[in-house]
DNA sequence: ACTGTGATGACACGACGTGACATCAGGTAG
DNA sequence: CTACCTGATGTCACGTCGTGTCATCACAGT
C-alpha cells in the first residue's frame, strides 16, 4: 500500500469543483479544498500555481494548439491554416464536452479574477497562433491580425455553440462565423 | 493650511512610477509606495482597488469609449461607426502621448499580473462597443465580432504605432490595418 | 542492505486587500 | 459663536494567498 493515496491532482480538482458548486468560487478557500481532498495547502500549490488555475483544467491548450498548427500543410494559405486548425480543435477539444464547458463557463463568469485569467488563456492561444504564422513567413502585422481574429472566431463561436439547444457542430458554427465577419467588414 | 497635503492620488501615482522605474513593479510593495507618498496603505486602497490598478491611470476609458460610440451618426453603417470612433479615439486619447504609453507598455510587459489586467481593460472596451452596436440594432453575433475586431484593430495598430520611429498618425495606421485584415480574410 | 528520489507535510513568513472605528479640519446651520 | 455634519485620512486587526525551507518517508534501483 502506497504511503499516499494516488491521484492527488484529481482529488484536488474534484474537491474544488464540489465546493465551488456548493459555495461559489470566491467563498471557497484553498484550505477548504485541501481539507476535503486530504492534502496540505502546500501540495495544492505544487499542482496549481494559484487558486484560479484549478478551474482551467490540466490540458495544455496552447501546446496542443501549437501542435495542430505545426501539422498544417505547408502549401496552405494562412487563412486556410487557421480554419483547418480551428476545425480540428473544435472536433478534438470541444465537441462532446458541452456540459463540462458550460459548467466551467458559469464558474468563470461568476468571478472577476477568473474572467481575467480566462482572457490570459485566450491570449496565450493567440500568441502560439501568431508564432506559427510568423514561422510560415507571414508578415508580423498580418500575423497578429490573423491570430487575434482566429481567437475571436473561436470564442464567439463557442459562445454561440454553448447557447444553442440543438446539436449543430462547433466546426460548422465557426465557418458560419467567419462568413458573418467577412460580411460585417464589407 | 489644510490638515493634509492635497493631491493624494497624484502623489501616490508619482511615488509608484518612481519606484517601478527604480525596482520594477513586482519588487515594489504598497507600503513602499505609501511611505514615499506620505500616506497610509489604507488610503492607497481607497484610490486604487489593488496594486495593479495604479498602472492604468485614472482615465475611465470604457466610459469615454461609450460616449464616443453614442455620439455616432444614426445613419452610419456599423463598421463606419467603429472606424470613426476609432479615429476619434486615436486622436483624443493616444496622439501626443507616445512616450507615456511606451513607458506604461514596458511596465505592463514586465509583469504577468499586469498583462492580465491589461487584457481585462481591453475586454471592457470591447464590451462597451458590443453594447453600443446592439443598441443600434446589430445582431448579437455580428456585434460581438465587430466589437472584438474593433479592439483587435486598435491594439494591433497601437503596437505598430508605438514601434515606429516616424510620426505617422495612429488614425492612419488603423485604416491601413483594416485593409490588411480585409485582405487577410480573402 | 544502502542509497537515492519523489511526493508530501509542517512551519514561518511577507504581501495583499478589507472591515471597523477613531480622528480632525473645514464648512454650515442655528 | 457654538454645535453639528462631512470628507479625507489614520490605526488596528484580520483572513487569505502564495512561497521558501526543511523534514519525512515509501519505494525503486543497485
Amino acid at each position: 500500500m502506497a504511503r499516499w493515496e494516488p491521484g492527488s491532482r484529481g482529488r484536488l480538482e474534484k474537491a474544488a469543483f464540489e465546493l465551488f458548486a456548493e459555495q461559489g468560487f470566491s467563498a471557497t478557500t484553498v484550505p477548504e479544498i485541501t481539507a476535503r481532498a486530504g492534502l496540505s495547502t502546500r501540495t495544492f500549490h505544487r499542482y496549481f500555481a494559484d487558486k484560479r488555475e484549478i478551474v482551467f483544467g490540466s490540458e495544455d491548450i496552447p501546446a496542443n494548439a501549437a501542435q495542430v498548427l505545426a501539422d498544417a500543410s505547408p502549401s496552405d494559405e494562412p487563412l486556410d491554416v487557421i480554419m483547418k486548425s480551428l476545425r480540428t480543435f473544435a472536433e478534438t477539444r470541444f465537441e462532446g464536452r458541452r456540459d463540462d464547458l458550460r459548467m466551467r463557463g458559469e464558474i468563470i463568469r461568476s468571478d472577476p479574477g477568473l474572467r481575467e485569467r480566462d482572457l490570459q488563456k485566450r491570449e496565450a492561444v493567440g500568441r502560439v497562433a501568431y508564432e506559427a504564422l510568423v514561422a510560415r513567413g507571414v508578415q508580423p502585422t498580418r500575423a497578429s491580425l490573423l491570430a487575434e481574429t482566429c481567437v475571436t472566431l473561436l470564442y464567439v463561436s463557442v459562445q454561440e455553440w454553448l447557447g444553442r439547444d440543438d446539436e449543430k457542430p462547433l466546426a460548422d458554427i465557426i465557418a458560419d462565423t467567419l462568413e458573418t465577419l467577412r460580411s460585417a467588414l464589407t
